[in-house]
DNA sequence: CGCCATTTGATACTTAGCTATCTATTGATT
DNA sequence: AATCAATAGATAGCTAAGTATCAAATGGCG
């Protein structure tokens, strides 16, 4: 064996790797605001949603499975950033609301992804980011990962 | 709030998500075939080493930190696809080998491997995977996530 | 009305990544 | 030669993803 990978080879092994890459980036400097891991991601998304989004609409919006979305909320609420309440109308369902103290923190969520962001982006053109973003476009749309506007995704 | 993301703001939840997506549908695919989750990453880097590679240049070609391959390499050797032998001239190292079992599951995997970047990419111009996998390097860079050629990291 | 399929969120368990730390070995420096 | 810093791999403990399953609530249909 021995022979070298090819170009597209390489594609999603690369694709892996960035991907952890920038993660741990923002993990790391957000780490020493007590804002571990990911949460910030779930309060991220939050914050643009329209406000009562359910767990299940939030879940989606992440593009995370339910049982990976309880967890974080978990975490959130016992933080105080958070709160989930019962609605009466469907008792099934729990809306998730920011709570006041989430405010300051979603701030400096904001302006840590911003500045990654840009320093990241800064070395690349405007459209070689377009590129990639019409790509990643494809791409989950292929793998049937849209996040917004639901299509009947018929799976089989 | 509920402003729109721009385009460059979606870049790295896209990234993260596209790359779930993809790993997730290899692995889907491998696991009917008791190769469950990412040791197919291991034995395909593997494959494409020199001969005789060590544990720390595997977990250097792989893209992950020390530990997370030695319990890759525990199942790996527990499944009788590889097993570490101690060589005489450095008794810290050992080197990692394929046994004969390991082929065609290799074969398996690069089968699969192939077809899901096949399948994919069919989508894509030559010129926009070009781009991606260009944008990608710079950004491994900027990280300091070039696989090879370590640098000294200052931490703090 | 009463039963059953569907939906929502929660729980248990598994896998995989990380950092921090440990042990053994090596090799350089005194 | 003895000591001490550096290196290779292993271990422990954390966080976060996933699937499978459960319980409660809903809503349609006989």
């Amino acid at each position: 064996m021995t022979k070298p990978l090819h170009d597209q080879e390489q594609f999603g092994l690369r694709l892996g790797l960035v991907a952890r890459l920038w993660r741990a980036e923002i993990d790391r400097r957000l780490a020493t605001f007590g804002l571990t891991e990911s949460r910030w991601l779930t309060l991220l998304h939050l914050s643009r949603l329209p406000q009562a989004a359910t767990q299940r609409e939030l879940a989606e919006a992440v593009g995370v499975r339910g049982p990976t979305l309880v967890r974080a909320l978990d975490r959130l609420e016992a933080e105080g950033l958070i709160e989930r309440r019962t609605e009466a109308a469907d008792r099934r369902t729990k809306s998730v609301h920011l709570r006041a103290e989430a405010a300051p923190v979603l701030e400096r969520i904001e302006a840590t992804t911003a500045a990654v962001r840009a320093e990241i982006l800064s070395d690349l053109s405007h459209a070689e980011v377009a590129t990639c973003l019409k790509v990643f476009e494809k791409i989950a749309d292929k793998l049937g990962g849209t996040p917004r506007a639901m299509q009947p995704v018929d799976k089989n």
